[in-house]
DNA sequence: CCCTGGCAGATACTGCCACTATCTAGTTCT
DNA sequence: AGAACTAGATAGTGGCAGTATCTGCCAGGG
């Protein structure tokens, strides 16, 4: 296959393909001559799973370009999960706030508040984890928009999200014969979750239109 | 409060809050003189869900702008969620594949699937609502990278999607007190999925470790 | 009284990112 | 031979989110 054919099969400009490989993201083609090489079903395979972690993981070339070594790196070895979910990206940045002194109380609290959870779900994080320092700086912005969760209203959100890891995991299990190991847990860790966020959205749409008992649309 | 006292007391440098003010996402200060401005406790509050919407978030600058503006407008009228909600930015952008025939049929099949699971949830979802196209969309590439769900497999996701709507309504019920309708709504739909990603990527973490029986890190 | 420091508003500039285009030189098809 | 393609390198583009600069202008202290 010819990178024009390899675009034709994709629907990837050859000149964004060119630049994929200019990144890593893509390997190179088998060179056949100085000025041609052959490109494979893993090139088609490969280039749908940038396209999908890029438009619908919503994630940086950089990013994808991690992922993607991880992903490389794990084919065989155990522990694939564990290394890709870290090298996604947390979806918060810490923005230094005002004050610092009430930064750091807040600071504290947030993770002692996180600490609490882990606890109680008997989860064996460690608190090195990213998700817990992200999960620690998010409760924190979200206190400072007045936004912050009772005591116990967290656990119970945890309670879902390990329902869901659950299913997730079921879900994994179920196309193991499909696709291979690491490319499952990228699909679950990075493709799953505007899934989950769709499916969040409709749900809430529904429930407020049953409370209110409305079938139409709301007005904008 | 002069503009600097805001920047001190937000943390924001004073171009961004100029910034945010030329973007109308802030509105201007009451101006007291042809080079002097007051601003008030609605302008660090206003400026705080601005960092948070973009920050926690991860909204642009236009969207944040259109959901601030919903959250003002909605401000004493029904129906705030439902415009907020759609304000909000579907996380799938359409890439039209290679194949326009092969296109056209995942489209109807992906098409089939969600009305298939708004019907079995009995939802009152109307097709045009942007969630229900962006999960046809969301689920098209994930055939696309053969991660299709199994017949039924959406369900139990949808199941527990509408449970965490639930909890989500019961909590924004009970800081009524404290936050106006509006920015609730935006704080449950725009500010707390982040938490939630959170929460399922440590709950996968912990789920992994506890199949696996190693408390440790997983190696890289 | 006037000068210094800060302010408003407008405009221009910067850095980053994800491509996209162009150029050179070589190769294959017919 | 000549048209049509290719690889690889380098340069350019457009959008986004600020950041910086410039021009008046004015309040308050010495």
């Amino acid at each position: 296959m010819k990178i024009s054919e390899l675009s034709r099969a994709t629907g990837v400009p050859v000149a964004s393909i060119k630049y994929f490989r200019r990144e890593g993201l893509l390997p190179a083609g088998k060179a056949t001559a100085a000025t041609l090489a052959e490109y494979g079903e893993r090139h088609v395979q490969r280039l749908r799973l940038i396209k999908a972690l890029t438009t619908l993981g919503g994630l940086s070339i950089a990013t994808t370009r991690e992922v993607l070594t991880a992903v490389d790196q794990a084919q065989t070895s155990d522990g694939a999960l564990g290394a890709i979910s870290y090298a996604l990206p947390v979806p918060v940045t810490a923005s230094p706030a005002g004050d610092a002194e009430e930064e750091a109380k807040a600071d504290t609290a947030a993770e002692a508040e996180v600490a609490e959870l882990i606890e109680a779900m008997d989860w064996w994080t460690p608190a090195s984890s990213p998700h817990v320092q992200g999960l620690a700086a998010a409760l924190k912005e979200l206190r400072r928009v007045d936004a912050g969760y009772e005591p116990g209203e967290l656990a119970a959100y945890a309670e879902l999200a390990r329902s869901v890891a659950r299913l997730d995991l079921e879900r994994a299990a179920a196309f193991e014969d499909r696709v291979a190991l690491a490319e499952r847990a990228v699909i679950l860790l990075a493709l799953s979750s505007p899934v989950l966020e769709l499916l969040r959205r409709l749900a809430q749409e529904n429930e407020v239109r049953r409370r209110t008992g409305r079938r139409e649309p709301d007005d904008a």
